[in-house]
DNA sequence: GCCTGAAAATGAACATTGTTCAAGAAAAAT
DNA sequence: ATTTTTCTTGAACAATGTTCATTTTCAGGC
């Protein structure tokens, strides 16, 4: 018999149904928030049992961390889209991405920063990885500009600048606690770059 | 009869009781993350009924605002005892108070930003008011260092440059993600403002 | 000191929701 | 066709927020 074949049907439905019920969870997630994801909810939308979706995440854990995982790779997709020509318009271009994913997935990257795990279990490292990876997008840029300083300073520099960044729109997003006006949070956000550069003795054209 | 003598005398303890299981709430949420809270121990650790925490604030939510709302109290209390004689110094003042009660009222502080309403009721808006008052802080300082700018600039400036010390500290105390060693912590974000700072046009000593 | 009505306290019962697992169904192997 | 393995199911359970009829408390009047 063939065992890749007879393997595959099997698995591929397997796999489908993984797949639905990922992007179901999402979908509740991004429409009314982590807290509005309900197991039975989930399992009725994709016709099927609640034990199935624990045979396939083990627990209600595991689906959140499996959209969050996505999430964190949607995002560092779109941040590595950036062009990297101009390591000046690469930084304004990585803040205006994470501004724009945040503004079109604001639930998805709240579930991701806010989730936290039952008991004491520990974060999963690979998604951790990732989080930290994204954030040190800003350093390539960063460096070209700063070819004199210190890498490992230039490396903190990065993840500082993306920090604030972080700061600026997840709380000038967030409904309540308005930091920032949200109409003017794209060209501030700007300013907001530039200037730091600026003190970094980087200016624009030079 | 002494209506105030005697409707102290039950008032008073109810207060009483009212500050114990506030108390009693916040250091389960400062030990353990909001998510440790049960209604059951905060009753049980009282030594009252599981009604009478519902009698003294509504539901669940009242509690876990009520314990938010004293945290935004205490957090502009220390930042609001920042000296204000050196603009400057109080600036990286705000900035360092702000990493202090960060630091050691971690889970307090995110109980703060993470908690989300059940269903879609709003959230308060005293609690709101308060906490954009103390981002509102570093307002004064500034206007002091720059004068000639537009006051509404000015205004989100300072609210800007809060959200990123805000995003900076609270990612960098996240013990996931670590953007920032938590060690250096306090000195970077000194050397962060002192860079922003710098590309505002203001320089340390001018 | 006792009575009375209002206010507060109680905790059993309920509703929601994550989790488990024994039994059954389906698929694969022989 | 039979056996074995694997997956699926959903009833039952456990944890936890919430309600409310009953009981208790207590100030105010006699």
């Amino acid at each position: 018999m063939n065992i890749v074949q007879e393997k595959s049907r099997r698995d591929r439905k397997k796999l489908q149904r993984r797949a639905l019920l990922i992007e179901i969870a999402r979908r509740y997630i991004a429409a009314k928030g982590l807290r509005s994801l309900k197991v039975r909810d989930v399992a009725e939308a994709a016709g099927c049992s609640i034990g199935s979706v624990y045979n396939e995440f083990g627990d209600f854990d595991g689906l959140i961390l499996t959209v969050n995982r996505e999430t964190v790779q949607a995002l560092t997709a779109r941040l590595k889209a950036v062009p990297v020509e101009d390591p000046l318009r690469q930084l304004h271009g990585l803040a205006d991405a994470y501004l724009g994913f945040a503004t079109e997935h604001a639930n998805l990257l709240r579930s991701l920063f806010e989730h936290r795990m039952e008991d004491d279990r520990p974060f999963p490292e690979d998604i951790l990885a990732m989080v930290m990876d994204a954030f040190a997008l800003m350093h390539a840029p960063l460096v070209r500009l700063l070819p004199d300083r210190d890498p490992d300073d230039v490396a903190l520099l990065s993840r500082m600048m993306f920090s604030a960044v972080h700061g600026i729109i997840s709380l000038g997003l967030e409904e309540r606690m308005v930091a920032v006006p949200p109409e003017q949070l794209r060209e501030r956000l700007a300013q907001f770059v530039d200037t730091h550069l600026a003190g970094l003795g980087i200016t624009r054209g030079a």
